[in-house]
DNA sequence: ATATACCCGACTAAAATAGTCAAGTATTAC
DNA sequence: GTAATACTTGACTATTTTAGTCGGGTATAT
């Protein structure tokens, strides 16, 4: 089980942004050089991020990225699924009645599996940004 | 994230056999045909799962595998370590100090995948093989 | 004009995964 | 004692996924 850097770059890229003002464009480029992550990765993951709602652009020069909303309201579940990542732990199809063996029947693990994929979504379920922002602010 | 076939496998194999008497050996070709994985894979895990003392081998004809423990003492942390699966949701190393983007801080977003990884070992940590069974029963 | 910064699809090297293969050894049943 | 069964071990490989990169755009502020 292992955790992308795709959905780890999204969440600390966003992390980064609500920071600051909400109103005011964040460059990728800033962002790339604090946080150290690729500009060009991180086009490819704002991308996703701008069709998914999540934030808007500021094209030309001065320009950038901002938050659609507020932190408080944007959920770690659903930069998530904006960046395509999904939580997978069947081996099945979730919504055929096939087995991941092929079988007609689920395996005798399925349900174990159907467990832990709702307990993990839940931790992404009930998170949001600005959660991630008060844990810092303590620290500091 | 997602979980790899030798965590899911491991884990249906050792289900398949806890179905049985303690001190009866199951064959790896037994396991194969019933669960549908392939013989040589789960010869592959269940050398590990033996290094790792949860369940022993009976060599020759009529022999098989057993486990080495009461199934409800089994718990399925210990057989994601055993075949070598690990939780990893930061992108740091765990026990260094130095931050996922080789700086000499921890990144703004390592305490959250600190936390979800607690959070998953812990589902690991409070499941045991035996719990498998009992949700397995309530349906049959 | 020109610099800045987003836009977008295609491409690729490297790593991880999901097995397979070959060549054994030990034990039991006949 | 020999055949059959079943575990033992290390190496090997095809496929898939990941983690980016590249090239050539477009829009906007100054
Ligand atoms: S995981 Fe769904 S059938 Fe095995
Ligand atoms: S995940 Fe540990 S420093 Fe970024």
């Amino acid at each position: 089980m292992k955790l992308n850097t795709k959905s780890r770059y999204a969440v600390m890229a966003l992390a980064d942004m609500s920071k600051f003002p909400i109103n005011n464009p964040v460059s990728l480029r800033d962002i790339s050089l604090r946080q150290s992550i690729s500009l060009l990765y991180l086009e490819q993951i704002f991308l996703k991020l701008k069709k998914n709602e999540i934030v808007k652009s500021v094209r030309g020069s001065n320009g950038g990225y901002v938050l659609k909303r507020d932190p408080k309201n944007i959920k770690l579940s659903e930069i998530f699924q904006a960046v395509d990542q999904k939580v997978k732990t069947v081996g099945c199809k979730k919504d055929s009645k096939k087995g991941c063996n092929g079988k007609s029947v689920k395996c005798i693990t399925h349900e174990l599996w159907d467990e832990l994929d709702i307990y993990i979504n839940n931790f992404f379920e009930n998170k949001n940004l600005s959660d991630l922002l008060m844990t810092k602010e303590r620290k500091n």
